[in-house]
DNA sequence: CCTGGGATAGAAAGCGCTTTCTAAAGCGAG
DNA sequence: CTCGCTTTAGAAAGCGCTTTCTATCCCAGG
């Protein structure tokens, strides 16, 4: 039904394997017999077999991108950079495969379980991974396979794995996990400093003269949540040291936990108003969640940055756009991605301890000022 | 080196053959042997090899989403909803691979041939195309190219092609274009009624009063743009007829091109303000531009809708949030992606003349209002 | 007790490509 | 003018799976 490569070759009058030679370019063809294939390609409206080709060299030109929500930027500019590195018009090029968890770990497995079907060249996986145990060890067991079957594994914006648990358990498995072409073993990673950009996020806000800081936190079992609420208590902690407070203790009666939406910001601070109505600040689990706390802090009557500052954390398009344009924690994600990206394709040598922190940086906006001397 | 369909065969003690029929699920296998496998392929930790897979069964489980900026909600959303039909947890189910053009007419080429190369089951453009008619056909004929092979085109949120314009040329090609499986020939489309949610939008400001309406259009060379002006002018039209004025002609004057970026609103905004310092409403060819407008508005010292009306289009999750929340025309972008989704998979069968246009909805927020009396 | 047919499983032929291995030229050196 | 090397191209053996074709087994019906 289709061209295929025998096709081309008698049209040009030479043997499969020197159009296949020809078209990988990986060995020498004299000039004028590799013309004329080009030519017979061209005539033909030859495609390479993608499946054929890999199943025959081992090899894929796929590289999965795994992402929590496609429609959120926070997500899309990663993925977006990643895809910028791979060079899918040239030969080499790879494929970048977005893939959409919904930040799912049912479905994140699934998906790894896809991409080890095709025999992806890479896998980045980006977002916060939950940190429920059991699906910990579920997603370290796939990962290590894939390392095992010789795909680069890389993490970004999600903390190093733990060490093996188990030991795997049956099966003469071979490879002592992973020293397979191209991988490590352990993943590749790609850190954010969520706990120092938290941290100085509320030392900012003490540096104000707030005390009474309210805090939507994201989702409670994501990792990102928990590093972003340690950086803040650490910040709070030497506060108290230094001044013989006692913020920390009341930190807990001031964090409230939901989702990375708009509604949880709605919700969290109308919650935190109810529990402090002295509030002077919140801060916010993203930039997203910002929002949400902005209207239903206006909707309280209250004014920003007047009656309450408000931040944020990710720094997306849209932050510096929000009035009050919003103080935020900004992340490099397109530059983190971009990493991302070449570790994946072994463009980049693995950084020192497997482990790459790209530095977040305190944005201070409008949205944030001096709490009302009362 | 890793584990193949032989080796679960031989744990099993049964065929290559018969493992083969337990995974795919087609062919009726005794209970007693089906177990037995399924306990092999667990021990080995067997995963199917998808290249030899897809080469055997000439198919592959890839379904193509083309976006133009996946950074962009508007896109993110259609992709995630595109993916949302795929049930790649599913025996048959497919993997989305969401690939990101950048908008560049080259970059969407290349996608489409890369996607060609791996016998995509089925591919989704979305965005608006580009109306250069040297590009227009390039990319008629990669999709009728694509078409011929077997491969599912459907086009979402962009007008259908013209018709085949060149014969094709040489070689003999055989099939008339496209009774390949499950293709129609002709790409299935799910259009948006941009003329119609743009001329409703146009009306709604005629009837508040606006009479010097002020448009920040989208690239002047796509089909969105044309079409969201064609719809603005016609509304701009029936007015002129209705009242005997003459506002279409002064519409030339107040319509700015520019990118679908906020700066372009920005910068749009301010060109218009000094043409036409008395403009009492502004469109803007989408929400995120609607932003960069009221941005420039504001730092004009104009307040909205006091002074100036302001509008966008598409309705993304942000909109609603702007303060003052946004007018808008609302695009059902999850509907149409999953409708494009279901088209690509043959799960839904094709609308009439193929064309399924999903209805846009005026939302009226608070960014629009009467024009103040002078 | 024999036979025909349904149910189940194996043998084997590819799918279209890559890549050794091998052969045929082409060329300088002895 | 021949020998041996380099350069270039073909032959053919898979890669791991699917699927047709065929063989076997078992049971109901005659």
């Amino acid at each position: 039904m289709a061209v295929t490569l025998a096709d081309v070759a008698a049209r040009a009058g030479v043997s499969a394997a020197t159009v296949s030679r020809v078209l990988s370019g990986n060995y020498p063809v004299a000039g004028a017999t590799r013309s004329r294939v080009l030519r017979a390609v061209e005539e033909l409206e030859y495609v390479v077999n993608g499946p054929a080709s890999s199943l025959a060299a081992a090899t894929s030109d796929l590289v999965g991108v795994l992402v929590n929500d496609i429609a959120d930027p926070f997500f899309g500019i990663m993925a977006s950079a990643v895809q910028s590195e791979m060079e899918p018009e040239k030969a080499g090029g790879k494929l970048a495969v977005v893939c959409n968890t919904g930040g799912s770990p049912e479905r994140e497995l699934t998906y790894l379980m896809l991409l080890q079907r095709q025999r992806a060249a890479a896998v980045v996986l980006t977002g916060s991974a939950v940190e429920d145990p059991g699906h910990a060890e579920a997603l370290a067991a796939r990962l290590r396979r894939l390392a095992a079957a010789g795909t680069r594994v890389v993490l970004c914006g999600r903390p190093p794995l733990p060490e093996a648990g188990g030991d795997g358990g049956q099966g003469g498995g071979k490879g002592a996990a992973g020293a397979g072409p191209g991988g490590t073993g352990a993943p590749l990673t790609v850190a954010f400093d969520n706990r120092g950009g938290a941290r100085r996020l509320t030392e900012h806000l003490l540096a104000l003269g707030h005390r009474r800081i309210g805090y939507v936190a994201g989702p409670a079992e994501r990792t990102t949540t928990r590093h972003r609420l340690e950086g803040h208590r650490a910040a709070l902690a030497d506060h108290d040291r230094d001044h013989g407070r006692d913020l920390l203790t009341e930190a807990d009666r001031l964090t409230v936990h939901g989702a990375y939406d708009r509604s949880s910001g709605y919700d969290g601070a109308l919650e935190l108003l109810r529990r402090e109505p002295g509030l002077t600040a919140v801060l916010a689990a993203n930039d997203t969640v910002a929002l949400g706390v902005c209207a239903a802090l206006r909707e309280a009557g209250l004014s920003i940055p007047g009656d309450v500052s408000v931040a944020g954390f990710d720094d997306l398009p849209f932050s510096a756009d929000a009035s009050p344009s919003l103080t935020t924690v900004r992340i490099p994600l397109h530059e983190a991605g971009a990493r991302a990206g070449r570790l994946a394709l072994g463009r980049e040598s693995a950084p020192p301890g497997d482990v790459a922190t790209v530095r977040t940086e305190l944005m201070v906006r409008a949205s944030t000022a001096a709490p009302r001397t009362d």
